[in-house]
RNA sequence: GACUUAGUAGCUCAGCUGGUAGAGCAACGCCCUUUUAAGGCGUGGGUCCAGGGUUCGAAUCCCUGCUGAGUCACCA
């Protein structure tokens, strides 16, 4: 890399890098680096009357520092947190030769720096525990400068905050933002207690195919791949509802499984293209019973993170706490619009969504309409856990006739703070009903609506050997999550949210450049001064472009010898 | 996909109705042995996202593009 590309910052850290070669000081050493103490645990177990902790050993990046003559303090992150270290030049170095303070370490070393360091803890005079540094290591030279975050008294100053640059350089918010940290801290509590309680009641976790023939289980738009080998098109799945369900006939009675599932469809706040959905099936229960079993598994999740059912989403205190209101999607309507549609045929409900001003073309279907009007109406008011049950049997192909009305499916889905974030059926188990639903959704495929769902008659084969009575349920784990952290964005709960790609300027090869008679060493100035391409730089006017690169060359000190303006004629020629 | 909005130093941001850039932190130099957003004095650092246009003159006005963010549409 040359040195035109790189800041000021960077240039003197490579420097500095350098000179630590030259001490014969390795800043990427190989060996493994003992440490015997994080710095929460320093700072608890730490008591100046016992004074304990006489010999401990960290390591960590060092993230500010105070430098005062011949005493400095700094701060020093590790996995656990940040612990305030002292370092005296005669404790660091008690001979003649002073170089690792006034050289290792109060020029060669930067913010961002990882170092191992042994000493004794203490207590400052301010109060503050702080580790008495009698050894230091460089364990990693940082070429690149932080973005400097402070803070004083829980304020922030200077946030590291353009989202952009945070999502696309994770690691960087993590450095600096101790806050993105707990986040997925948190999501890990999420699973691990939703794992717990489904191992505890005997439930098998399975993995089954991303890359599946068909995408079954859901109506989206599928990513679609290729297999060389088979020459066949395979599709990212969208669900894994259908393979649950497969092992549920293959006589598993309970199984789940954390997937991560793939649509191609439109990004925003609450919608990545990955995501991560736990789905668990178990037979000889029906979708009440699944009820009792989702609210009791939230209210364990919130205690879990919060010790309390209360959770704050927004501006809403929303409480986990079981049981939760149960509404009929026909009741929820009636509450909301004071419309009751029981019994409404097609031209009923299209005026019923013409005086609520809800905007129905012809290809919706009575499901269709009834959705419509629930998700404008009714999905928003929604804040406290409702299910909200009985949905109309065209909305929901793999889900059981409800048992009282073969127009709705025994279906609820749980609405939390407005929004959607369980679905569950009493499964659909007879094979018969099943062929026609899937055959109904090829009709409204066929009608134009491109979500249909697709025939996977292999499944319809499985459940002709026989399913037994089952329920199953899906919950967003990145839904779950923001609700369970307060975070508003989908973005703030996965590490690595979907970005568009970085785009690369295009630029030129040396050899292009070289052929236009450009000595190699110019190369580089040349680009500098903004022509990247030879395509930029045949519009140049050869004395203006003289001047950049003569003043390039003397402003970073290059020390190369100036091209005549003849010579620089003759590349543009 | 539509509309709105933003892109200025490594980071956070000023920069009014056009006169080619500023602050704090970070960096560099000097001083300082218990400081903590350490402090004091001094210095350097910018293709003002990119490309066009208007103008004597553009970070600023206009157009196009790129990349974010927000609303909406889509997402049963």
């Amino acid at each position: 890399m040359s040195t035109l590309e790189l800041s000021e910052q960077e240039i003197i850290r490579r420097n500095s890098l350098e000179e630590l070669n030259k001490l014969g000081i390795n800043a990427y050493p190989a060996a493994e680096y003992k440490t015997t103490h994080f710095s929460s645990e320093i700072k608890q177990e730490f008591d100046p009357e016992k004074n304990n902790l006489q010999e401990v050993t960290i390591a960590g990046r060092i993230m500010s520092r105070r430098i005062m003559g011949k005493a400095s303090f700094a701060e020093i992150q590790d996995a656990e947190g940040r612990i305030q270290i002292y370092i005296n030049r005669d404790d660091l170095c008690p001979g003649e030769d002073k170089t690792l303070y006034n050289t290792v370490f109060k020029k060669l070393l930067d913010i961002g720096d990882i170092v191992g360091l042994k000493g004794y803890v203490f207590v400052t005079k301010v109060g503050e525990t702080s580790l008495h540094v009698k050894e230091l290591t460089i364990l990693s030279k940082s070429l690149k400068p932080l973005p400097i975050v402070k803070e004083k008294d829980g304020k922030t100053y200077d946030a590291f905050t353009d989202s952009e640059l945070r999502y696309r350089q994770r690691y960087v918010d993590l450095i600096v933002n101790p806050q993105v940290k707990e986040v997925f801290e948190k999501r890990r509590t999420i699973i691990k207690t939703m794992r717990e309680m489904f191992d505890n009641a005997g439930y098998l976790e399975v993995e089954t195919p991303i890359l599946q023939p068909i995408p079954g289980g859901a109506a989206a738009r599928p990513f679609i791949t290729h297999h060389n080998a088979l020459d066949i098109p395979l599709y990212m799945r969208i669900a894994n509802e259908l393979y649950l369900k497969r092992l549920i006939v293959g006589g598993y009675d309970g199984v789940y499984e954390f997937a991560k599932d793939f649509r191609n469809e439109g990004m925003d706040r609450t919608h990545n293209p990955e995501f991560t959905v736990m789905e668990i099936y178990v037979a000889y229960k029906d979708y009440n019973w699944m009820m009792e079993f989702t609210e009791t598994m939230l209210e364990k999740v919130a205690m879990a993170l919060h010790g309390q059912t209360k959770v704050m989403i927004g501006e809403n205190e929303v409480d986990f706490k079981a049981p939760y209101r149960r509404l009929s999607m026909i009741d929820a309507i009636k509450e909301h619009t004071g419309i009751d549609i029981t019994g409404m045929d097609v031209a009923g409900l299209r005026k019923v969504c013409d005086d609520l001003n809800i905007e129905v073309d012809d290809t919706f279907g009575k499901g269709k309409m009834i959705d419509e009007i629930f998700g404008e109406k009714c999905e928003g008011h929604m804040i406290q856990p409702t299910f909200i049950t009985d949905y109309p049997v065209e909305m929901s192909p793999l889900c059981k006739k409800h048992r009282d009305n073969p127009e709705l499916t025994e279906r609820f889905e749980l609405m939390v703070n407005g929004k959607e974030l369980c679905n569950a059926y009493t499964e659909l188990n007879d094979p018969i009903d099943q062929l026609e639903r899937f055959q109904e959704q090829m009709k409204l495929s066929e009608n134009g609506d491109d979500e249909a769902m697709f025939i996977d008659m292999d499944f319809v084969r499985a459940l002709e050997y026989g399913m037994p009575p089952t329920s199953g349920m899906g919950i967003g784990i990145d839904r779950l999550t923001m609700f369970m952290t307060g975070q508003d964005s989908i973005q703030d709960v996965l590490f690595f949210p979907q970005m568009r790609p970085e785009k690369k300027a295009q630029v030129d090869s040396d050899e292009l450049f070289v052929e236009l008679g450009i000595a190699t060493e110019w190369v580089e100035v040349v680009r500098k001064a903004g022509y990247k391409t030879i395509a930029a730089l045949k519009e140049a006017k050869p004395g203006k472009l003289f001047q950049d690169i003569c003043g390039l060359n003397k402003k970073h000190k290059l020390g190369l010898s100036n091209p005549s303006q003849d010579d620089v004629k003759n590349w543009l020629a």
